[in-house]
DNA sequence: GTCTATATTTCGATAGAC
DNA sequence: GTCTATCGAAATATAGAC
């Protein structure tokens, strides 16, 4: 009789995560993912091909997570309140997983397209706030200024004073105003 | 008579610098460093405490360098060009030294003060631009725009067709129109 | 599929002679 | 200040038994 699985993949992935959160990058060893889910290392690469490979994993995971919280931002029907709803969730989940969010735009597996699952929300709000002749375009900006901002708020970069809530709103005001089909 | 000096701290940062945008952050070895400034790895470690020190003063080097291009970006007296002047002078840097650049927002040292030097070009224009009472939040959209849009793009997260200098260049556009004191 | 055991490699950093 | 020599520590990944 074969031993039986004592974890999967699904398993490997979402203790990477967690442990990604509280140990950070460095800390996401073979080892210490193999404590938490409770095998021995040598284990995990009967499911995992190496660690870029879990990595990469844990990055589609929280692509997926990500438009999953993006797509239940919540719509109003009216365009400006919806792309706000949008950001702020965008944020919201920024800050619940801050590392986790960094590999989104970190250097990148060629050839992965694996941007698709949080992509959706996005361009919806944006083609019912420009029109949808500038989508893609009024998209690309909302999705620049929400990583921009976020990761720089995370990254403890806004230390001139003022309030980050103030130059949030008002970026959020601006560019909503900016892209709104006139 | 005490051995002459082989090399300097700057030497060391200089190398340091350009090996990180030729092996990546993983092929920045102060073996790899010593190489290049033609000592011994060992002896490194007299001018530099940690390869962490070594990271932090590559990055504070960085910002310098981005901070003169961004005070040389040019200014023709109209808010408007001289943003876009900016703006364009800023993602130029960010392409050249992409991985660098990447520093710069990158996990930070608390207590660091490590952004002075690339900040004051940025509240000029965005003063001129936006009116002195909301300068630290206009420098802040249009920095947080301009860091997002470069990082997506130098990720490649750009992938789902159109073009990428007319979303730059639309979001530029849209950006100064929010921003300027109406 | 899981285990023990280990190969391999690499790297950061220190000690101490010159 | 630079060198040789080496420590020490860690981590990825593989081999082969059960």
């Amino acid at each position: 009789m074969p031993t039986p699985d004592r974890t999967s993949l699904a398993e490997i992935v979402e203790a990477g995560r967690d442990i990604l959160e509280s140990a950070g990058a460095a800390g996401l060893t073979m080892q210490a993912v193999a404590v938490r889910v409770g095998v021995r290392a040598p284990s995990l690469y009967k499911r995992v091909r190496s660690r870029d490979d879990l990595l990469a994993l844990i990055t589609a995971a929280t692509v997926r997570d990500l438009g999953t919280r993006l797509a239940a931002a919540g719509s109003t029907g009216d365009p400006r309140q919806d792309v706000a709803l949008l950001i702020r969730a965008f944020r919201a989940y920024a800050h619940e997983r801050p590392i986790g969010y960094g590999l989104i735009f970190g250097p990148v597996q060629p050839g992965t397209d694996y941007l698709g699952p949080a992509v959706e929300p996005v361009l919806r709000v944006a083609a019912a706030l420009a029109g949808p002749e500038h989508a893609l375009e009024a998209a690309r900006t909302l999705t620049a200024w929400a990583h921009g901002f976020v990761t720089m708020e995370l990254a403890g970069a806004f230390n001139l004073g003022g309030d980050v809530e103030a130059a949030f709103t008002f970026g959020v005001d601006r560019l909503i105003d900016a892209l709104a089909d006139h």
